[in-house]
DNA sequence: TACCGCTTGTGAACGCATGCACAAAGTCGG
DNA sequence: CCGACTTTGTGCATGCGTTCACAAGCGGTA
């Protein structure tokens, strides 16, 4: 099973549905790291530059050369052995694979600081991510305009979003929102959801929900600060416990 | 090798020391996932509830309960046989693990429409993350307080995170600036970093870097509409190329 | 045209993470 | 006090992702 992804490349099938076969098997991890790689790619190309080897650019994405040459194979062979990639041509293909050939229009619900923040982007970073509508339950804010796109009461949600065809619903609201306003944008179709608030959502099996949690990524760094430290005493002296919190990172002055 | 994770638990170690020593064992998957946790159990015990089962705390967390449970034994055995965890005792682990228990003082640097997100959630959720300074090019934001805490030049950077001993450097500046602002973090001591800035970072081994990419989150899920819409199609009907984008994306209005 | 050096693409091995299934261990009711 | 029931903690198998190492393929050169 696992159909063994074409090796043969056997001419008979049409491309694009060859492309679409193999989309699904590119594993999750790696997907995140295409789009890294074309950011990069994207830099070089505005650069001028228009070859790269898999030794570079691995470099200047910062993985290991092996893994971005297994990546780059999920998508095809688009390499010239002895030579290394095409930089127009590698950017084509992944743009292709991400589907970043058609628009995927996008709201943001919650105009808080943060809403404001994702509004003002601008269509967002790498393009292709128009906003095309944002959202909040705070009266006072609707209509007014926020990076050029006015708000609109919450309670539009779902007639808006079906009109516009949102593909991509953004949550920047607090917490106890989050759900609700997820439910809502679920009932309007929409399929995918970038979560910053910090709750975990329940959604049906069918939509994907990505999560940006600051308080998360604070508590990993900070899990590594105390591992740190641990190390640190654990390598000064070789004994045990001379008080976990030897190292000095108390007595600190905060100031509020 | 890989010392098999105490399973007698002999009281010969002081317990401190057991921790640390399992504290390197813990997966960074595990790691993230216990962040999780531990705030769905805070909501818990705000709530009053005292006592949870591992199928309701995954299922509370999205996750699988055997997954949780064995998330649970790399930090120690605290749960009841039979009965359940205790919210209070798993928190109070669960923080220590996270080495919540000591204060880890941020800086934020770039004080543009993210940065005023981030000085404004006002010491980050779930506390513990005080944002001692904030750092910008720009002269005119030099002195004004955002969110309390006032905005200083960025030459200082060095300076102010050796005498406040950030430990958590906040990255949130345009691309072109943010890896000389890392490498001044870096310099400066800091030995974790979170970067909002689409850039990939070059730091030394011993800085540890975690990046929040808005473009590269929104290019996974445009990832998956893609794969949807052609699964859809190939549904649908059994057939190749309808012409990719005949799903209707298009037509779109976009108003600047 | 034939050889040489370089870089890609990938088979295969390895390691980590996930999920299952069950023994161990506790509570509760009689 | 005992037996039945519940839930934890974990050994084991499975699958995914990463890394290695090398054959295949291409351009340049004589």
């Amino acid at each position: 099973m696992v159909s063994q992804r074409g090796e043969g490349e056997t001419t008979s099938t049409p491309l694009e549905a060859a492309d679409k076969e193999r989309a699904r098997a590119i594993p999750e991890a790696a997907v995140a790291r295409l789009a890294v790689y074309l950011r990069v790619l994207s830099g070089m190309a505005e650069s001028g530059v228009t070859a790269v080897s898999s030794e570079e650019l691995s470099q200047a994405a910062g993985v290991n050369a092996a893994k971005l040459r297994k990546d780059l194979s999920y998508i095809g062979s688009y390499g010239t052995r002895g030579v290394g990639y095409d930089v127009e041509v590698l950017v084509s293909h992944i743009e292709r694979i991400l589907g970043l050939t058609r628009n995927h229009s996008v709201a943001v619900v919650g105009i808080g600081n943060l809403g404001h923040a994702l509004a003002n982007y601008g269509g967002f970073p790498g393009r292709g991510f128009p906003v095309t509508a944002l959202f909040d339950v705070d009266a006072d804010l609707v209509g007014i305009p926020v990076g050029g796109i006015p708000v609109n009461h919450i309670d539009e949600i779902t007639a808006i979003c079906l009109e516009r065809e949102v593909s991509i619903g953004v949550i920047a609201t607090p917490p106890p929102a989050a759900q609700s306003v997820c439910d809502r944008l679920v009932s309007a179709g929409v399929q995918c959801i970038l979560n910053f608030a910090p709750v975990v959502l329940q959604v049906p099996d069918n939509v994907e929900v990505r999560k940006v949690d600051l308080a998360v990524e604070m508590q990993i760094l900070s899990f590594h600060v105390a591992r740190r430290a641990d190390e640190a005493v654990h390598n000064s002296n070789g004994g045990v416990s001379v008080g976990n919190n030897g190292l000095g990172v108390d007595g600190m002055v905060i100031r509020p």
